[in-house]
DNA sequence: CGGCTCATGTAAAAGCCGTTCACATGAGCT
DNA sequence: AGCTCATGTGAACGGCTTTTACATGAGCCG
């Protein structure tokens, strides 16, 4: 019997790379139309194979989510860490930076995004999920324990958890609530990437951090301060005149 | 033939209340399994009707969800509304509250909660839901407006919107992280009420208020700031030792 | 009271999905 | 050449969504 349908007239009855072929497609269409309506049966057919062909790689659709949103956690992970740089040029600007790559991801990655935080997937039934998910955010942590280092004399030195949990929720609830399909089209009086730095950087100043950044003074991280520590609360006079979010009118 | 068959043997042949039925149904099992897990089917099947019934009442299974998202967003806006209590005692006080009400809802309302935000509506395509998510939205922008108008004089006065949307965002970050089943296991150093709470005090510190609430004296709700204005950032020495966040060791 | 009408509910059916199972294929090893 | 096992196939089951033709009975009108 003439076996060879058409179908397969390329690849063979195997196809050779399936197991890639289906992220690849799931992920192109968790980008179309969301985790949610996202189908196995689907990622099969746009992968030429029968629909029970995936099961012989994933257990079931959950798996191959979250094996998508493992990979997703990996590539934030490194994009986080490409942003920090450790910590270079100066430990502010490269803050800033990471909570931009939090938005970048978010935006560019949509699919990634969604399967990671929107996907309804439980994160924590999942070691290897949740490790990913640690591993990410241990930058964000590695992060804040740097700035809070540099907590001006005289200041308090604020937890570095509590300001990684801080500035995590501000790029999660930015990126969530603005940076992203739906909800981005309301119209904002600045782009996402400018409400998040002005949220971080007010954020800072709050905290008693000098926020107003300039090149560096060769090198020496924490810029001289005039310790006139005990008896204000740190917070610097001169700074970006006019505040964070530029000047009032 | 004998068509009374036992199932609604107390009902007849109509509900009587279907949609409310429905409606409630649909809340229960959402909040079970999500708004993704919850079916069509399953819903009528606790309401005691057969698979198409629901179809008398709603377009299809996204108008149901839709609905909820109504009420959740109608039930919102009221607990908004309330905890802001037009600004008493004193604005700040008020500010905090409605902070502690969004997480509240958040953990009370999940089913709510999980199809307003987490159930992937296209919810500006339903002008309706839009409407009411803007309603809601306008709560903590009329608050925003009220604690900007507090700006200590020689402070910048920060622009309402902008701080409207980064309170919102910083609720809505830690209510999506910490606030709700999985991640909410993350074993935190602070509670999310708190760990929001801080949030909120440092930033409005950073904006220059002061955040060392007491109870008003009297009445006068911009307390006496004396004016040595010009010269400081307008963050003031003494308030909470330690900052909001509690002593440091 | 009798009969009409229309909102509301029902069963059946079509089409899709996820999942399982027995079976087919062929790549790689001996 | 022949064996074996990972990988893919088709068929089948049950469940879900949605549509369709039909049943029921509450409320109104005469």
């Amino acid at each position: 019997m003439s076996w060879r349908k058409e179908r397969r007239a390329e690849r063979g009855y195997h196809h050779g790379n399936l197991k890639e072929a289906l992220l690849q497609a799931a992920l192109g269409l968790i980008a179309e139309k969301g985790a949610a309506g996202f189908t196995f049966a689907d990622a099969a057919r746009m992968a030429g194979v029968s629909a029970a062909a995936p099961y012989r790689h994933f257990r079931d659709r959950d798996e191959l989510l979250s094996s998508i949103a493992q990979r997703g956690f990996e590539q934030f992970e490194a994009r986080l860490t490409a942003a920090w740089d450790d910590g270079r040029p100066d430990t502010v600007t490269a803050f800033e930076r990471v909570g931009k790559a939090y938005l970048a991801f978010a935006r560019e990655e949509p699919a990634f995004y969604n399967a990671m935080f929107e996907s309804g997937l439980p994160v924590d039934a999942n070691p290897a999920l949740q490790a990913a998910s640690e591993r990410a955010f241990n930058i964000i942590r590695a992060a804040a324990e740097r700035l809070a280092a540099l907590a001006p004399p005289g200041t308090p030195r604020p937890p570095a958890m509590m300001m990684a949990l801080h500035i995590w929720s501000m790029a999660h609830g930015v990126a969530s609530l603005f940076s992203r399909g739906d909800a981005a089209r309301r119209k904002l009086p600045m782009s996402p990437d400018e409400l998040l730095e002005a949220e971080v950087l007010i954020y800072l100043r709050g905290l008693g951090f000098p926020t107003d950044r300039r090149p560096p003074a060769k090198g020496a991280e924490p810029p001289p301060v005039p310790p006139e520590a005990s008896s204000g609360s740190g917070v610097p006079p001169g700074g970006t005149p006019g505040g964070p979010w530029g000047k009032p009118k």
